[in-house]
DNA sequence: TGTACATCAGTGAACGCGCGTTCACTGATGTAC
DNA sequence: TGTACATCAGTGAACGCGCGTTCACTGATGTAC
C-alpha cells in the first residue's frame, strides 16, 4: 500500500503536463468557476477565441465536465451575459448613489453605462451582440432590471414622476451609442480633448438636459 | 477528335455533382463576385457562418481561388465592409437629396444611417464589429467619407457654417445607438407604437433639434 | 498573321487544427435503514 | 454508528466536422517578335 502510494506520487512528479491538484474529485462550484473563467477569457482573447474546451482547460477540468452544468456552449455564454447585466446594473447604481440631485443621478446612470462598457468591452459585446445567446427568461429579466434603473432615474427627474418612453429610449440610445463607438474603436476621448470615457460621457450627457 | 469530345460530353452529363458550366476557365471578375457573395451570405447566415470556403462555393470556384484576390479571409471581409461604408454613405445622401431645409437634411442623414443598419444588419455589425477587420487605409477612408456627410449636414445647420465636434458626436452616437438597439433586437419600433425604424428614428431625431 | 513564351487565374488534393459534443466509465457524496 | 446503494459530478478517449491555408499543377490570356 505504502509503496504503491509512494510510487504513484513519484510518477506524478515526473510526468510533465500535470494538472494542478484539485482539492477533491468533485470541484465544489464548477458552474460558477466556469462562468468566471469564461468572462476572463472573453476579455483577454475576445469572443471569437472563446471555446468551451478552453474554458474547461482554464478551470482544470475535462472538456466534458461543463456539460453537467450547461446544456451547451450557448448556455454558458448566456449565463455569462446574465451576470454581465447584473454587473452593469450595479455599476449604474453605484454611481447614482453618489448623487442626490435627480438630474445628476440620471447623468450618473448614463456615465455608469458607458464606463461599464469601456471596462468590459468583450462582455458588453456579448451582452448586446445578438446571435450567440439563447433567449431565456433569466437573461431577459437581468437586462430589464438594468433598463429599469435608467427608467426610474428618468422618472425622478420629471415633476409628475413618470418616464416618457421615448425620452428613456433617446437617453438609452445615446449612452449605448457612445459606449459602442468607443468599444468599437470608432472614437476615443482624446479625439475630443478629453482624458477618459467618463469625461466624454459626462460632457455629452450634460448637453442633453 | 469528334468522338473524344462527344464522349467527354457524355461523361459530363452522367457525373452527378457537376459544377455549373462557367463561361470560361477564368472567371472574369472573381474579386467582385466574391465580395457580392460574401455580402449575401452575411445577411442570410450571419458572420459566424461566413467562411471563405462557403463564399468560394457560392461563386462556384475552388477553395483556393479567392487567394488570388485576397491575402486572407480578413482581407475579403475588410473589402466587404469598405463597400458597406460606401453604401451607407449613399443611403444617407439619397435621403438628404430629397430635402432642402438644412435641419431636414440633417435629420434625413440620421434616418438614412438607421435605415441602412436595419436593412443590412449583419453587414452593419461587420462594419462596426471591430475584431475581424484588418486596419486599412481604404477602409478607414470609406468610413470617414460616411462620417463627413453627417458633419457637413451639421455644419449646414449652423449660422457660421461650421460643425461643433461634440455636436456631431452626439448626433452620431444617437443614431448609432438607435441603429444598434434595433439590430440587436433590444427594441422594436412597435414597442413605441411606431410602424417602422424610419418612423422611430425620425421621431427621436426631431426631439433633438 | 502566326508563333513562342511569360504570366495570370484557376484547380483539386492535402495539411493540420481545434472545435462541440457524446460515450462508457468511475470516484465521491449523501441518504435510508 | 455502519453499511448498501442510488445519484451526482467528474474523466478521458473518441466522433465527425468544417475551417483556413498551402501546394504543385494546368488551362487561358496577352505580348513580343
Amino acid at each position: 500500500m505504502e509503496s504503491r502510494a509512494a510510487s504513484n506520487y513519484h510518477i506524478e512528479m515526473l510526468e510533465k503536463p500535470r494538472r494542478k491538484r484539485l482539492p477533491s474529485y468533485h470541484h465544489g462550484d464548477l458552474r460558477d468557476a466556469l462562468i468566471k473563467a469564461a468572462r476572463k477569457i472573453l476579455e483577454k482573447d475576445g469572443l471569437a477565441d472563446l471555446s468551451l474546451r478552453q474554458v474547461a482547460r482554464a478551470v482544470g477540468v475535462s472538456p466534458a465536465a461543463p456539460y453537467h452544468h450547461f446544456a451547451d456552449k450557448q448556455a454558458l455564454l448566456t449565463a455569462v451575459a446574465t451576470q454581465g447585466f447584473a454587473a452593469l446594473r450595479s455599476e449604474m447604481l453605484r454611481r447614482m448613489a453618489k448623487e442626490t440631485d435627480p438630474a445628476a443621478r440620471l447623468d450618473a446612470s448614463g456615465v455608469g453605462y458607458v464606463v461599464f462598457a469601456v471596462d468590459n468591452p468583450a462582455l458588453f459585446r456579448l451582452m448586446f451582440g445578438g446571435e450567440e445567446l439563447s433567449a431565456n427568461a433569466t437573461l431577459t429579466d437581468a437586462g430589464k432590471k438594468a433598463y429599469d434603473v435608467l427608467e426610474a432615474a428618468v422618472a425622478d427627474t420629471s415633476p409628475e414622476g413618470n418616464a416618457n418612453p421615448l425620452v428613456c429610449l433617446r437617453l438609452w440610445a445615446l449612452v449605448h451609442g457612445i459606449a459602442k463607438l468607443i468599444v468599437e474603436h470608432c472614437i476615443e476621448p482624446s479625439d475630443y480633448g478629453l482624458s477618459s470615457s467618463e469625461a466624454l460621457a459626462t460632457n455629452l450627457l450634460r448637453r442633453d438636459q
